[in-house]
DNA sequence: ATTTATGTAAACTATTCTGTTTACTTCTTG
DNA sequence: CAAGAAGTAAACAGAATAGTTTACATAAAT
C-alpha cells in the first residue's frame, strides 16, 4: 500500500502556495490581503489552497515558518562561512547583510514582526512563530558573544537584536540603509564596551 | 453672524470620536476594527462619525495626529522639567518614562509603527504622520545630544531612537519593561563613546 | 481499465465592510 | 417660538470577505 510519491507532487503545490502568499502578504498587509487576491497571481484554485491549508490563519503560519527557516538560515549560513578573528565580528555581520537585502528592496520591515503587529492578542499561534525567530536569532547573536568571552553575553544579544529590530524600522521609513550602517556602529561599540 | 460656539461643543463630539477611536485602533489594530466597532462603544452615531470625517482613513490619521501630539508632549514634558547635570541624561529618560508606561500596561507597540506596518506604500498621508512623530522624537534627542557637546549628535540621535522603537517591539514580544532597562544602558553605552 | 489522489473553475452562502440615506430628536440662539 | 445646527437610530446599498460545494479534468498506480 506504499505510496510512491514523486519528489515534486504533493509538496510542491503547497510551496507554490506559501511562497506567493509569502510574497503578497509581505507586501500587501495580512488583513488587507484576501484569500482570493493570494490565488489570482499563481493558478491556483481556491478548493486546493483550503485543501492544504485549514483556514487563511494556516496558510498565515505556514508563510511565517517559511519565511523564519529561509531568513534565519541565510543570516546563520551567512556569517558563519565567514573567517574572522573575533566572534564579534560575525554578530557585526548581520547588518551587513541586511544592508544588502534592503538595497536590494526586499525589505518591506521584519515580517515576522508585521505579523506580530497585526495579530497581537488575537492569533497565539502566529505570535508564537514570530517569537521564536526573534528569540533563535538572538541564541544565534549570544553564542557568538559568548565565544568572544563577553560577559553578560545574553543581555548584549538582547541589546544587539533591538538596534537591529530597530534599524530594520528605520531604514524602512527612510527608505534607505542608512540606518543600518548607524545600528552597526552603535553595536560595535556596545559589544566593545562589555 | 459670528458663531458663538460654547467651548464644548463641535469638537468635544469630535474629539470623543478619536479618543475612542484611538483606543481601539491601539488595541485591535486598523484593518481588523470595522466603523461599527468604533460607534459601538460610544454613544456616537455612524453619521456623526462620517460628518466630521472623509472616511475611515481620515478618522485614522485623526487619531494617528492625537497619539503623536499627546505622545511627544508627553516625553518633551517629562525630560525638559528634569534638572540634570548632563544633558545626556535627559535623552536617558525617555526609555524610564517607556518602561513607566509598559508597566501600567498603556503600550500595544509604537502607535504610530503599527499604522506604518499595516498602510506601508498604500496610504501616504498616514505615512507621513508616523514619520512626522519618529523624526520629531530624534529631533528632540539630538538637540539635547547636541548641548552635551556630542559629535555627530544627528547620527547618536538616530542610534538612540532604532533602540528605542527596537525596544517597544521587544517588549511587546516578552511582556516585560525588562528589555527597555537593557535598551537604555546600550544607549548610555553610546552616548558615552562619542 | 478503473480507481484514487490531486487538481481547476466557478457558483454559492453568509457575514462583514465602508459609506449613504431617511426619519426623528435635541439644543441653542436669534 | 421658530429656525437651524448637531445629534441618534436604523435601514439600506454595494462591494469584499472567508470558506463550501458542485462539477469536471488529469495523471498515476493497482
Amino acid at each position: 500500500m506504499e505510496k510512491k510519491i514523486t519528489p515534486t507532487s504533493k509538496t510542491q503545490k503547497r510551496n507554490e502556495m506559501i511562497k506567493s502568499a509569502f510574497d503578497i502578504f509581505y507586501k500587501n498587509g495580512f488583513h488587507a490581503t484576501g484569500v482570493d487576491t493570494i490565488i489570482d497571481g499563481t493558478g491556483i484554485s481556491k478548493r486546493t489552497l483550503y485543501k492544504h491549508f485549514l483556514s487563511k490563519e494556516g496558510l498565515i503560519i505556514a508563510t511565517l515558518n517559511y519565511y523564519h527557516e529561509t531568513r534565519y538560515k541565510e543570516i546563520a549560513g551567512y556569517i558563519e562561512k565567514a573567517v574572522v578573528e573575533n566572534p564579534v565580528d560575525k554578530v557585526l555581520m548581520i547588518f551587513d547583510l541586511l544592508i544588502k537585502l534592503v538595497d536590494a528592496g526586499n525589505v518591506n520591515g521584519c515580517f515576522a514582526m508585521n505579523a506580530k503587529t497585526e495579530y497581537a492578542h488575537k492569533a497565539a499561534e502566529i505570535e508564537a512563530v514570530c517569537d521564536l525567530h526573534i528569540n533563535k536569532l538572538e541564541m544565534l547573536v549570544e553564542k557568538y558573544l559568548f565565544e568572544a568571552n563577553i560577559t553578560d553575553s545574553k543581555a548584549i544579544a538582547t541589546q544587539v537584536i533591538m538596534l537591529f529590530e530597530g534599524s530594520i524600522l528605520r531604514s524602512k521609513a527612510i527608505q534607505s540603509s542608512a540606518p543600518i550602517k548607524l545600528a552597526k556602529k552603535a553595536a560595535k561599540v556596545i559589544c566593545s564596551q562589555s
